[in-house]
DNA sequence: CAATGTATGTAATACTATTACAGGTCAACC
DNA sequence: GGTTGACCTGTAATAGTATTACATACATTG
């Protein structure tokens, strides 16, 4: 399975601040195309002229980017100006699980581990809007926990937390 | 501390599964709407006649309500017919921790255990649109957890989960 | 009663998202 | 080679959610 997601392969699994750190940035999001292109191909999606661009958008930092946002600098590069042009690639990077909906901004950020079924945690700093994919695991561990208690039984879940990641911190 | 939150005679608490049990809905919309003027009371906050009946609506039952639905009813009944009727009657109910957001569904539910600083989890089912609010205690906690291996400080959470409620269950 | 802070009413506008339809591209098939 | 059908893109129109700004009213305090 060529979309197999090797966690020792992986910069956002294996560093799961990556958003906050200080990283080779061009190198991150160059990757982070490569490897989106790699799982369209192995699902015979179609990573289009728009969509792509979408992507790349997406991944110039970690943070969460408006549709209309992504709708402006499509249109002033050529693309159609209007909203179905930037929300259906959004829904497609989405669906592709190569981005990620952020409820709380109205806004879409680029997946930082993609080609894995998972059910993120995102922190969201309050002060430089950075967007970071905690471990969510055990978190939705006990989420499911809590809901069997009273017979819920999860198919989503959304988690996100707001305040201060570790630069921000500091400096107040 | 007139407002503090004892578990034991908090139906909220007693029964986390409130939402999606069978219950005596009206001794449950009155207890919160006494438990409401009693918060209101101790914190000096006026629970003035809007306010009031916006509770009173989100109480009606275990859903989530939008903004503008509580709109046309206040417009209806004689209020203000402009958004920030709504809106800012219903901040001030998230303010005084009696309502919650549910930002999944741009919209507002009743807080089922007010009182209390809590940080809630959401279960919402896809069919029949109930609410509920689960133990949130070991989903922070383990959200804390992830959050501080990373140096990110949390300060609000949002946790929403979308599935299938006891009954709908059942029923499919 | 005057002064102040708070709450409400209203108008205008900004921001977010969807529906509906038209045209274009491309591969598969006959 | 032409046709079909699936999918993608462009555009117009509209629906849904939320905020800003300003005017008025009302209660509390001094």
């Amino acid at each position: 399975m060529i979309n197999a997601h090797d966690a020792t392969d992986c910069p956002g699994c294996a560093a799961p601040d990556l958003a906050f750190a200080v990283h080779d940035h061009a190198h991150c999001a160059s990757d982070a195309l490569a490897r989106a292109e790699a799982i369209c191909d192995a699902g015979g999606a179609r990573l289009t002229p728009v969509r792509r661009r979408v992507l790349e958008i997406l991944l110039e930092d970690h943070r969460a980017v408006g549709a209309y946002d992504v709708l402006n600098r499509l249109a002033a590069e050529g693309f159609g100006n209007q909203p179905p042009v930037a929300y259906r690639a959004l829904d497609f990077l989405v669906q592709q699980g190569l981005a990620h909906r952020i409820q709380r901004l109205n806004a879409f950020a680029a997946c930082t581990h993609p080609g894995e079924d998972h059910a993120p945690a995102f922190l969201i700093c309050r002060v430089c809007s950075s967007v970071a994919e905690a471990a969510a695991a055990p978190v939705r561990a006990a989420l499911d926990l809590s809901a069997a208690a009273i017979g819920f039984r999860i198919e989503r879940s959304t988690v996100e937390a707001l305040g201060l990641c570790p630069k921000c911190r500091v400096s107040a």
